[in-house]
DNA sequence: CGATGTGAACGTATTCACAGCG
DNA sequence: CGCTGTGAATACGTTCACATCG
């Protein structure tokens, strides 16, 4: 960024710090279910609550958007619900490609939430020919030969790619080259793509990965029992606590994995 | 991240910060990919391109770990596998069961990459009595009715969730209290959960949302044209750029969603 | 009065740049 | 000499606490 001394907080900078981009769908999907049961006004206590964040946090990040509370009131839950859908840019529809209609990729055409806000599935792609023209939920597969014509002609700019492994980053590179700028994949591979293009990944494994993690370490730690103390907890899973290389657990000749 | 109302401190764990291990799973992959190809050794340079992050932070990760490398040479691939794998808890198998068998859940059974690394499903299970002993992915469906009984049988400690939104949370109540202490949430919900529990979300709105602001972003900054410089950038989108509340563009009655 | 909005303090993550070692 | 490992510097994110204003 501009290693700018602002001094006055006058024109609000642009830049929504990421981690708030992040948290917008959350609050709008709080909100959404408040407008839906007609609530009016929420506080920033009651509306962190039903997101799951802290509410200084939710203060924080709505003081990124602009004032759009009343003190000693809290917030207009419709008027919240139009600023940050027009924030992300869900006031417009955005059409949406799926390229890999195996297990995962219909399940995510069958995904209502989908069609629901701001997206719009435009067309399902798989290259195997035996696909072509099944209907999955109602929509036709195409062959992926006609990909760059389903992209253009479509004005896509978003494109899911929930095929196998191998197929990803050759998907990807044909998804960019015919104008795709975002894109949402499935599958376990490291895309890499142009400046400019955005990549989010979703990733089953990985997830789970990081449950084993906190899981184990925290079955180390039932033997301890120890409870509010963090000071202690000289970790005794294995042998010697991290140390320097060595011989701590020897390494097996064969990898489970 | 916890998503539950608990608010964990993280200060608790002694050790690897949370980012890093976010990360692991990565170089586990790549590195996986590399001993698959017989590489016996990787310069943190390599390793980090194969991974999509830059050296420095791997370098930084995995001094975390411990000192795992060799100084002018790299790291030796089978033995950082090991390694890592290790830290991730992946030389036990974790059972898991995967609660809400529609067409997403489906996708997740039969996900192959599930069952590789260190993870087993060990139960289907889902509310439909029509679901129950039919075979998914080889596995029959369970009804939901056994739930407390699969869970406590299996050992299982990881849940996954796949069911409707409404369902979540009493699923999730029902996980837990049967012993469970680390979630998958793939429903559109936030599941609070008591201390000690951790829940982890997968939410293919919220990244659609997420990527469809930079997408609104990128379009209102082609106008521009303007490279490099971040300092300009008056943003023409709407009206006044974020100021006060007030009448800048005017809110309409009916909500796209 | 009560809840927002926000500077300031704190904590975490990333990057830099180079000492240290094989 | 090259690459790892790491303190120091920087950037980013969260929390605190309170002035501010409807």
């Amino acid at each position: 960024m501009a290693t700018g001394r602002t001094h006055r907080p006058a024109t609000r900078s642009r830049g929504i710090p990421e981690a708030t981009v992040a948290r917008l769908p959350l609050y709008l999907r709080a909100l959404t279910g408040l407008s839906e049961r007609s609530v009016p006004t929420v506080s920033s206590e009651e509306l962190a609550a039903a997101a799951g964040v802290n509410s200084a946090k939710l203060r924080k990040d709505f003081s990124y958007l602009g004032s759009y509370g009343t003190r000693g009131v809290g917030y207009d839950v419709e008027y919240l619900v139009y600023q940050i859908s027009r924030e992300l840019g869900l006031t417009q529809d955005w059409p949406v490609v799926i390229v890999g209609i195996g297990n995962l990729g219909a399940a995510l055409a069958n995904y209502g939430g989908f069609a629901s806000r701001g997206f719009r599935v435009a067309a399902l792609i798989d290259a195997d020919p035996a696909m072509a023209g099944k209907p999955v939920a109602g929509i036709p597969v195409q062959h992926s030969d006609d990909l760059e014509k389903i992209i253009s002609e479509n004005g896509v700019s978003i494109g899911v790619i929930a095929t196998p492994a191998g197929a990803a980053q050759p998907v990807c590179d044909r998804l960019v080259a015919a104008g795709v700028t975002s894109i949402l994949n499935f599958a376990p591979t490291v895309l890499s793509v142009p400046e400019g293009v955005d990549v989010r990944k979703v990733d089953l494994s990985i997830e789970l990965q990081i449950l084993a993690f906190h899981e184990q370490r925290k079955a180390g730690e039932d033997a301890a029992a120890a409870e509010a103390a963090d000071v202690v907890a000289p970790v005794v899973r294995g042998g010697a606590a991290v140390d320097r290389k060595g011989p701590d657990g020897d390494m097996p000749a064969v990898m489970p994995a």
